[in-house]
DNA sequence: TTACTCATATAGATTTTATCTATACTAAAA
DNA sequence: TTTTAGTATAGATAAAATCTATATGAGTAA
């Protein structure tokens, strides 16, 4: 009874702030049945309730709010911490080159970082991961970011982490067989026409080695940039 | 990076609220190595120190003392928090009847408790093992507090959890040979003279049981109770 | 009024983290 | 010196967090 579980404290936290298991799920990058499970057993070890089920949502009871001013304390007390100890990194200056194959991933930490280290310049180098990582090696860049296993040559030299997951959807028009298929398998694929990424592509490298596991194949019409992709699609040339 | 493990934060107020390792340990009711090794995990992960190490103890490094004002009050908020899920049950009139077979083992319960709940009237009573339950069992008492296993007749009926450990110690006096003998094995008690504790007593059954399993024995010349045990050890007359 | 859709809940497996015991190390105290 | 008080390390085990897949259930739209 004498200390609470700060990780369920975070799961409420998170759905007080957004109103939503889900969105909270989101906030916090955990999976949406994680949240629901803590939040009950917070309030089952309590014996309480802190958020009202409803069939599109949730709401905060009274108690709920009350906690939920607690855990604003809480958490801003937590952005301090941090601060502290980022602050005792003690760079204020200077420059951090990051290179990406695709920009949107990065967008998050750039703002993240930003805002511990107002101080540094960011510059940031748009190329496909193999240049990303030859750059990498060769300290033109000081950071990548990219999508896809390192090869050999790079493991010994360069330290990497997972930063996240990314699904391959396919996307159909209006006129398609595919189209609000929700339980589509890889199988049902087979042969099929496709819009592709142009060769080089890292989504269309893994899309592929994947059918070839499965022992299947598809017809690539078409080549096309990530950008052009949607507009392609929707003009129902394939999926 | 955005978000700071709670549970190594524990482990390091504590630290800094009893300047030692080993007293953190017993404040949080965790062992010493588990508390070393959350400090370490938080000082590698930020790469940062938060105490300094001495031979005999530990003291804040000026980070660390930054840090103990921030966490002074997150868990001042946990409190906060606490009583607000306990104030949430409503009880703030009755009478709460406990039963132990050894008072020393629930002042620290019962004083939270009186915290929590200063409306409730609180009545001790006290009794051997197997009496506490029977008076649970009949609705004499609310709540016991054990040293031993619940029995089947009881399993389906009381609801019970693991509260604490409590090792069994041998006692012996400046002369006998095994004063001051750090690296005493059960073997090494077969046969020697024992003041043990009454039969009837949880201790000394669990005792005897151990020195069956691991065919043993042990002769008891004398039987007290836990109060006489140490001045007749002190005399000299057993183990 | 029926089907769909959105949001939450459940089940079961897996991974990660916390925790334990046993023991080694180390500098101050005796 | 030897002892002692405190911290660190290693390895095993237990507990908690988290995932994926899928069910459920109540509004909403066809």
């Amino acid at each position: 009874m004498k200390y609470i579980n700060f990780s369920q404290l975070r799961s409420f936290h998170a759905v007080a702030t957004t109103q939503s298991i889900t969105l909270a799920s989101k906030l916090l990058n955990i999976s949406q049945p994680t949240i629901t499970k803590q939040i009950q057993l917070l309030e089952e070890f309590y014996s309480i309730n802190v958020i009202n089920r409803h069939a599109r949502g949730v709401t905060l009871t009274d108690l709920g709010k009350k906690l939920y001013e607690v855990t604003s304390g809480i958490f801003e007390l937590e952005e301090k911490a941090i601060q502290l100890f980022s602050s005792n990194l003690n760079i204020h200056q200077g420059t951090l080159v990051t290179g990406t194959s695709g920009t949107y991933y990065i967008i998050k930490l750039i703002k993240e970082f930003k805002k511990l280290h107002p101080g540094i310049e960011l510059k940031i180098v748009s190329s496909n991961s193999n240049e990303i990582l030859d750059k990498l090696y060769n300290y033109q860049i000081d950071l990548g970011v990219v999508g896809k296993p390192l090869k050999e040559k790079f493991k010994s030299d360069l330290y990497y982490i997972p930063y996240m997951k990314q699904k391959i959807v396919i996307i159909a028009g209006k006129g398609s067989k595919f189209y609000n298929n929700q339980k589509l398998k890889l199988n049902d694929l087979n042969g099929e026409n496709f819009i592709n990424r142009e060769s080089g592509s890292e989504t269309r490298r893994v899309f592929e080695d994947n059918l070839k596991k499965a022992s299947l194949k598809v017809n690539t019409i078409m080549e096309v940039s990530r950008t052009t992709m949607v507009q392609a699609v929707k003009e129902n040339i394939g999926i």
